[in-house]
DNA sequence: CCGTTGACCAGGC
DNA sequence: GGCCTGGCCAACG
């Protein structure tokens, strides 16, 4: 496979892709998985927001290292984020918060 | 090439 | 237990 430098963002959306429906992961697992060095998990965060394609990359799958879904999610905020989630069936806990335990792949 | 930015993370108070 | 600070590294202007 080509391996070049700005091949991260299409490798993080590869990795988000193959998140399963009903499960999550979190910014710092994608940023190790990728194994580009070390990504750093904001930039994570920042090529998701940035190039959002939400109608093959499930962005929303992607949370927090607590579960916290992302405050500034770019469609519809937390929210949004939230309603996806729990619309395939991820348990929430509290308000923000996602059941890791049940949900983290 | 340098400074800024970014949907984070860990540590400290 | 919530908020601040520093650090991390890649992309952009």
């Amino acid at each position: 496979m080509g391996n070049k430098k700005g091949d991260l963002i299409e490798r993080i959306y590869k990795r988000v892709r193959k998140i399963p429906k009903g499960k999550v992961s979190t910014y710092g697992i994608i940023a190790k998985s990728i194994g580009a060095k070390k990504v750093n998990p904001r930039y994570v965060g920042y090529l998701l927001h940035k190039n959002p394609n939400p109608k093959v990359i499930p962005c929303h799958r992607v949370v927090d290292r607590n579960g916290k879904v992302a405050e500034k999610y770019a469609f519809g905020g937390w929210r949004g984020q939230k309603k996806k989630l729990i619309h395939e069936g991820v348990k929430f806990i509290g308000i923000k918060r996602v059941d890791l335990r049940e949900s983290l792949v």
